[in-house]
DNA sequence: CAAGATTATTTGGTATACCAAATTATGAAT
DNA sequence: ATTCATAATTTGGTATACCAAATAATCTTG
């Protein structure tokens, strides 16, 4: 007996969505952290049955993760997690690069003071555990401080993109987060700087604060992919 | 009796492609050209029915289109063709432009002489039709100069990400190309300055010139998305 | 015993069936 | 005639059924 994807004691009338996309939310996040590990498979009816509901919102689902580059659907095989190469990685991490630098950029527009006071507030808990043993916090606050100054654009498409290529890189540069815990005082030392650009407004500063931010992370996760394969 | 979409004598067992793939690709043509009007309704049966196939690969186009931004799909109405806002538009410019200008700074590191050549020669197509009166023919050619340079970086994500930029500004894209026949010299110029910049494989101006000819496009775009709606 | 052919089974792709919500049409009451 | 309530119908969401291709298993044959 399967249980359901979500309580349904929400509202009920209002902001009812598609099973698909609740799916599509709960295989992304298992993906996100590794819980689906790269290339392994996702056969329909196996999974379909586990999560309690039928092939079809299942295959929706698939077809949205497809979209957004986690899954892979072969003519005939079973839909696999996507196992990005190398190269695509770096790929990624250009693109991501440019994108944040544009945030930067605009954010000096568009961003409140409330904004800035949270992300603020996101840097001082990074500050807080840069010495905590558990990378997985640290990780995720840093990602969230990237995620708040897309946010403060209030460029929608913008965000939406960030995000997905977000979601296609957070494994490797979680993997690359965690062989770097010595050295978290650098990563520290350059979001301060792309605070110091938000808080006057700068938009070069910030954009190359940025930029530069990225080019570190594309280069420290080169570095690991050249490495021979060893997972976590 | 409806039309099947394909004639499937392709090879027969090489890349066949699904169903709900072709119908997205036939969908986003008729959106992109404006064939399928902004805000009209896309009724599954019917529509599936005009296709020659069941609601459920039209079905999976629709989720497809609807991760483009060429479709909106709300929860109990008719699949409506997506349509964007001024400032939704003026967002969307504002990433294709980054998009752009990263696509040359990278293309100046991997394009080849080839590509430079095709670009040159669709250069040369816009100069000899810029006093045609199809504005579609030069308007065409101005979208493919563009995948060009964005193709020649060899960054997958970077270029499906801004083929999906392009089909959502296709259509603004286009309106804004017909009310400047008058200036295409102007286009034109800003073009030959980018060929320039890749010929001497000049990342920073290269991606300048792009931007600069973005920005340009923005500044048309606003003013004409400022007018109230006249349409096609 | 090994290698190839053939059958059985699994799996994705597509079509159809069913349901619930929403819209439209219809009719009664003021 | 207008308005509100109610019934009929349309429409999207989900489940199931069916098919063809691919894989795995089995059997036959050299």
């Amino acid at each position: 007996m399967p249980a359901s994807l979500i309580d349904v004691s929400e509202i009920p009338s209002l902001s009812r969505q598609r099973l698909g996309d609740q799916i599509a939310d709960v295989l992304r996040k298992q993906i996100v952290v590794g819980e689906l590990a790269p290339g392994s498979r996702i056969p329909e009816r196996e999974t379909s049955l586990a999560l309690g509901v039928s092939r079809t919102p299942l295959r929706e689902a698939l077809l949205i993760l497809e979209s957004e580059g986690l899954v892979t659907m072969a003519p005939a095989r079973s839909p696999i997690v996507a196992n990005p190469s190398p190269k695509e990685v770096v790929d990624l991490l250009i693109v991501q690069s440019a994108l944040e630098a544009l945030a930067g950029d605009c954010a000096c527009d568009t961003i409140t003071e409330e904004e800035i006071g949270h992300i603020e507030e996101l840097h001082g808990q990074m500050v807080a555990q840069a010495d905590s043993t558990e990378s997985i916090d640290f990780f995720q606050v840093d990602m969230a401080f990237h995620q708040a100054i897309v946010a403060a654009t209030k460029n929608a498409p913008l965000i939406k993109t960030h995000a997905q290529y977000n979601s296609r890189l957070w494994r490797a540069r979680y993997l690359s987060s965690r062989r770097r815990v010595k050295k978290r005082s650098l990563t520290l030392a350059e979001h301060g700087n792309i605070l110091e650009g938000l808080r006057n407004r700068d938009r070069k500063r910030t954009s190359r604060a940025l930029e530069k931010h990225l080019k570190t992370a594309i280069r420290n996760i080169s570095t690991i992919l050249a490495e021979p394969g060893t997972d976590a």
